[in-house]
DNA sequence: TGTACATCAGTGAACGCGCGTTCACTGATGTAC
DNA sequence: TGTACATCAGTGAACGCGCGTTCACTGATGTAC
């Protein structure tokens, strides 16, 4: 959909595309709407056509990338095929790869400083998000003796503070690169580990 | 050291001391330089006379931010007593209670978007935290039989990554206030969990 | 102890800038007849 | 098919603001004699 001079066509996602590039660019403290008009071929004002101001349209383009991320996590958990372990293992790489394909998305989702509760749409997909990620706890944890079961939401928590902990300090070339192992190496073998502790994995 | 007139005394250190105090309160984005200064009692051109700039600022509180950072994991570990896993598990908190305690340092450190190497001092004083930690992870991987022993550098980025997930994602009450989980209780069973993956707690 | 003077940490006014936001407007689009 | 008109997505000028930074200055401090 080319522009069409005086009208735009879809001013409104192309807005959101222009600010997860500046976002993903230069991080959530350069992005600003002026310049997201700019990159949109567009005058300021007219953002107001379509969002009530900066931090609302940071919030679509967080909100667009919960929805993304669940996708995600969904397709690469499959329902625990081929095994509730290799399904979250795949789970793993799969939220590393989310954070380095949409970086925009991902600095506006955890980075942006707008909180999630900002709009009810945000919410759901954050909701959603989280539960996508719930449901394959819980499905892993099935094959926990159920004596020492820990609770799913708290092992899911577990591996997304660590995948998110790998994203922030060793995928980011940005500050002081310093990046003494491949992160996704690094993400699969600690989650790798944190399976063998919870006896899902033979210990040898 | 109350303000006297004209000279104020120590007014690079009240400028830090306001800096971290804006960062705490407003995150790396709200923080401003005169603000800072007014905050501290003085006019923003007097800042020039202690610090090259805006970022300059940001990057000695963030090194004071290291500093302080890696007396304490020095002091948690405590060379390994009682025990190697105890003192590790000590320091899993202290990291914690760190982020806790001095959150405009940690932000300063971790989410300001400084380089790690804007100046000499800041790299080094990074590279000394990074150093006590990787020396606990050390003495610790010491216990583990040494055919399937990782490399220390890394179960300590994994320890580190977990950290600063469950910092970044639960321990914060700001954006979502989602917190299902005491962040304490969460960190200490990830690292509990972990280190039984890596054989150093009895599978049972 | 007192005076002259160098040092230097602060002032305060000024700058240019880009920001987010508002407003009255205008030109394009699509629909009713 | 052609015309009138309502709708609405854009313009462009303007605003007030606070920012980081610069500059010539001034007042306090400390030292030499």
């Amino acid at each position: 959909m080319p522009k069409r001079g005086y009208h735009h066509g879809n001013l409104r996602q192309a807005l959101v595309e222009a600010a997860l590039k500046l976002i993903a660019e230069k991080g959530p403290t350069g992005f600003t709407l002026s310049e997201a008009a700019k990159t949109a071929g567009v005058t300021p004002a007219a953002v107001y056509r379509h969002f009530e101001g900066r931090e609302d349209l940071i919030a679509e383009a967080a909100r667009q990338g919960y929805e993304i991320f669940a996708d995600l996590m969904d397709y690469a958990f499959d329902e625990g095929r081929p095994s509730a372990v290799a399904a979250f293992e795949a789970t793993g790489r799969a939220y590393l790869a989310f954070a380095e394909k949409y970086p925009g998305h991902y600095v506006a989702m955890f980075e942006s400083g707008i909180s999630v509760n900002r709009t009810p749409e945000l919410a759901a997909a954050s909701a959603r998000a989280r539960g996508v990620l719930e449901k394959a706890a819980e499905k892993l944890s099935q094959h926990i003796p159920p004596e020492r079961r820990p609770p799913a939401a708290m092992f899911s928590a577990h591996i997304w503070a660590m995948s998110h902990g790998v994203v922030e300090l060793y995928a980011r070339g940005a500050p002081g690169t310093r990046a003494p192992f491949d992160a996704a190496e690094l993400l699969e073998a600690g989650i790798g580990i944190y399976l063998r502790g919870l006896g899902l994995i033979a210990p040898d």
